[in-house]
DNA sequence: AATGAATGAGTCTTCATTCAT
DNA sequence: AATGAATGAAGACTCATTCAT
């Protein structure tokens, strides 16, 4: 399972894509069993290498998992940063824009599978992760004061708090589709219903 | 600090006592350094007891995390169930009620700082911890049940959607505030315009 | 072989005695196999007990052979120091004393026949050997000095060569009775003609 | 820092040269971190070359530490040698030729810092330098037997202590100048009131 | 002939668990 | 019931050695 887009291989050292093979050998038997229970030897026999080699490229099991969960969170943030937190200039384009969003996290889960899986794991250093839903949560804020000044949402919303809660449900919906695959009804419901509701609340209008 | 409710103290047996002493020192040790980097040894010098002693009343390692899971658990579920899901007539009063399952889960956090941060360590066996949030979930969706059916909620909300919405924004709230300590002013955001927000949407009507 | 003289033994608590049971026999493996040929599990298995027993008395490996070294250099120093070295008045009384030191070397190399042969094996930090001979120059000085004074002794002596040159002849006496046993015979040669010949010198008089 | 003497460096194969680089470099590296605390790779980056070309000059690492104590010795027993044992006549020739050696060593010392140090430290196999000292000691022996046929020595010396005293002395100046270098006034010492008492004692005439 | 990536045997070290006191 | 000394399985890591290029 590469975590690597494969086009751009042909580009990389050997020495690199040795590297980044490693990585994803990683990520995927942590996510499996976590960082503690799983040993050097068990990745080594998932690549079928020495285990030796792997100290030819990273320092030590903890560098290994840093960079991992480095790769693993970069990932994420390219994926949603494909969507200009900018572009939309109505409530509908705004919608459609966040469904996207979510489109994509699916996509990334398609070709990841274990890549959310590793971080909620990563208990070793849960700073991390949390770091990395701050740095989404700059994004999620972005979209939402831009709906503001656009004027299609309420002036009065309390930025922080709705930024939180959205970054909060949409990666509650990523640990969940990560932890047992999620249909693709399940996704859509999730794209529109949640969308929906998120803007129009849930009391009788 | 005890993880038991004190008034029940007397009704324990002395072997009781001990075997609560111990999982509450060892979410707190947990909590603190992961379940892999904390030893036995630490948390009996914590408890100023040796460590052979633990061996008397759990199995193994294993064991004391187990049960520490399901206490901290249990005491979140019975911090929820304090309100009844049913209770509410109107929308005031469903609103008040929501504020109150934060006001609680504000309090316990209070009570039990390490709890919450004790649950999100556990990597070992991150399924215990789902389990945990779907346990919350059947709650959430009552809650939201009760409101569709005495008429202040809209009858074409997506129940599965909306209650592991609420449970995900309620779960990273505490997440948040077990991994650096909520300010009154901001906890109290999250009772009144989170929850407004939730119920009244983002959209300007 | 007990590297600790037997009789304050009882005065030991349990602990102490134990560090130096290790320490003893790690310094009789060292001296066999060297420093990086000899595993903890040589030593241990040498002494009969778990190799995890070590790390309860020692931080590592490392400790355990700077502690022996030190150890052994104290056993050396406190033998030399019990003959006073003001305490001869004529040179016979000074040839006697030589005598006598030689003697306690042997009797401390009867007792402990692995201890030269082990500091001398101490290729890892040879500095502190070299340090131990120099703490022996300096008695050695003062032997001299001393027969200067008292008058039965050249007056011209160049001491700092003098008193080396009497450490490298003692010390490489040592080394050749602990790598091959030296015949009682050889040893009374080493005392009593050894002796005379620094005295009186090699020339024709 | 070439161990081999330039002048027949023409005579030798390429591959001949190539060995005595890698003997030379590893006996100085040897020297300085000690034979396991330096690894093949350490001696390969100081060649500059790749540490695999290590394999087809020699088998295997002890090889090499092995033929490099070879190659030391050879030295010090060449740069001996070239001091006849019976040349001497008389004594006033006998202690300049004693101080000749001390010269000779000198300045092979000078030319091959490492050497002496690198001998000392070959823990791994102490037998060896123990057998070089004894190869020293049969030229002494001869040294001192010269003497005592010519007459300008005692004919009552033990001539077996009187060697390896001579021997003693002599290997421990060259430690102690190979470990921290020795001013030419300390060498001048050595020379001239090292070997004069030697010859006539340390006594009270 | 030279290289250095790959290998895995070997070793230190940790720590949960046992058990004699 | 409590203790903590002893244990050894388990695992990270090093580095001499091999071999394809």
């Amino acid at each position: 399972m590469r975590l690597v887009t494969a086009p751009e291989t042909g580009t990389k050292s050997r020495s690199d894509q040795r590297r980044e093979q490693i990585l994803d050998a990683a990520a995927r038997v942590f996510a499996e069993k976590g960082y503690h229970e799983a040993g050097i030897a068990d990745i080594a026999t998932d690549l079928g290498i020495g285990h030796g080699t792997f100290y030819r490229y990273f320092q030590n099991k903890k560098e290994i998992v840093s960079q991992a969960v480095d790769w693993a969170v970069r990932q994420i943030t390219e994926t949603v940063l494909e969507e200009d937190p900018a572009a939309s200039n109505s409530l509908a384009e705004h919608r459609a824009q966040v469904e996207r969003v979510y489109l994509r996290l699916f996509t990334l889960q398609d070709r990841h599978p274990h890549l959310i899986r590793f971080l909620y794991r990563q208990a070793t250093d849960p700073a991390k992760l949390a770091l990395a839903l701050d740095g989404f949560l700059g994004y999620a804020t972005q979209l939402i004061n831009n709906g503001i000044q656009k004027g299609f949402l309420r002036t009065d919303i309390d930025v922080d708090i709705a930024g939180q809660a959205l970054v909060a449900v949409m990666f509650d919906v990523m640990r969940r589709s990560a932890t047992n695959p999620m249909s693709a009804e399940m996704r859509q419901r999730w794209m529109t219903t949640g969308t929906r509701m998120m803007l129009e609340g849930l009391q009788q209008p």
